[in-house]
DNA sequence: ACACCATTCAATTAATCAATTAAATAGTTT
DNA sequence: AAACTATTTAATTGATTAATTGAATGGTGT
């Protein structure tokens, strides 16, 4: 090979692997994927995720420089977001993959949720012919911004933080079934433990609003960001 | 968030990492981006690289141990190829990404090309409807293997390596268009450098076999292993 | 046994990494 | 203008990780 084609794919394919370093890191990811849910301020990511401000910031200015994702200033906040839909389809590419070719993936989860909630989860398709009777009720527990963006047609939304507080208005004599993000989002088998120790009916949704939408079902709320 | 939630998540993205890390390589994605012409043998990978066997063997085992890579052993040889469809979109999109986003990506190739070919690339769609004519001879100037695998129809395979050796056999009063792999290949345009000093008619080809494929244009040879 | 392909090992050189702290901006409110 | 808030930046920590080469090793087929 001559010398500036090498030099040429060594550009190119730097250029490519930009995008490779942004996501080589657990952290960084995990923000995308809270990104992925819509909107988020440095601090309500800091927050999510138990990470300090500062450190938060410089991830984000990792990503950015890999442009997957862009800000937007509002008064003091700094508002992130995907850059694209793209990114939003590459992440989905990614979590597809190690489902299918890691096996630790599944091992970790499975351990995680059925160590926390023996009972099977309940499949949304399923749920939605039961949901017509009104003996169920579908409650969304992620943050109250998200549930408004976009949710489940039906579901209430009790963000996890006011569970405890909303505990006295739920009525005994209905069954409920929480779901909220999607596959690693632990608020839904959050919810369950903490409902069924005060003697409610409760499970979990297999899926979340990610997989939700994912299989194109119908969404309620304000237009979503992609 | 409680202590063994962030945990779980620390594993899960942990992880998903694994493939990032992966692909921060630039080296590593040329492989990726090789193996997606179809399974290619270590020896082969390292002559089309430049790189030297050891390296591409060592590169060959982090991709595998992230799964993006199988291989079959075939006498002396190993065959890697890519472990799924998935892995094949996966890089789509990496890709799609970059030109998407990063504006140096069009800018290096657009010298590069630029440089050495400053004649406009003809488009393989229009190309089609002037080849019924038979005035125009279309050549694929990819390794021979790779034309077996698949090629466009209608397109006699001269590979690069064989081309000054063919060169007597070319009709003089024809004009000819070259493809190779893709956008990074660079093949075609070395193929026009080297036809066009001879007094030929030549041009290359925008798209390659992998933008071909991708608008589900027939393709005529063996079966391709994606 | 030999030739051949591929992997592994050891060693070198270089650099990158995540996270913390503290200080600096930049915009908002008082 | 001063106080406040959210975010960014810079400096520092310590540790790890990177790519590559050449030699040794392991298999395979002839």
């Amino acid at each position: 090979m001559s010398q500036d084609a090498r030099e040429f794919k060594d550009a190119i394919y730097g250029q490519y692997a930009r995008i490779g370093k942004a996501i080589s890191s657990p952290r960084r990811i995990e923000l995308l994927e809270l990104l992925s849910q819509g909107a988020k301020s440095v601090e309500m990511l800091a927050k999510e995720t138990g990470m300090s401000v500062a450190n938060v910031s410089q991830h984000l200015q990792t990503l950015l420089e890999a442009r997957l994702v862009q800000y937007r200033k509002k008064g003091n906040f700094v508002y992130y977001r995907l850059s694209s839909k793209t990114v939003s389809d590459f992440l989905v590419n990614i979590e597809q993959i190690a489902e299918e070719r890691l096996p630790d993936v599944n091992q970790i989860r499975k351990e995680f949720f059925e160590q926390r909630d023996p009972l099977e989860p309940v499949l949304l398709q399923e749920l939605l012919q039961q949901m017509d009777t009104g003996d169920i009720v579908l409650i969304d527990v992620r943050p109250k911004e998200e549930y408004e963006e976009g949710h489940i047609p039906g579901a209430i939304s009790i963000p996890i933080e006011e569970l405890e507080k909303e505990l006295e208005q739920l009525p005994k004599d209905k069954e409920f079934v929480a779901y909220c993000r999607g596959k690693q989002c632990v608020y839904a088998v959050h919810a369950v433990d903490v409902l069924r120790s005060k003697g409610y009916q409760i499970r979990r949704a297999e899926e979340g609003i990610r997989e939700w939408s994912y299989m194109d079902q119908p969404i309620e709320g304000t237009d979503r960001l992609h």
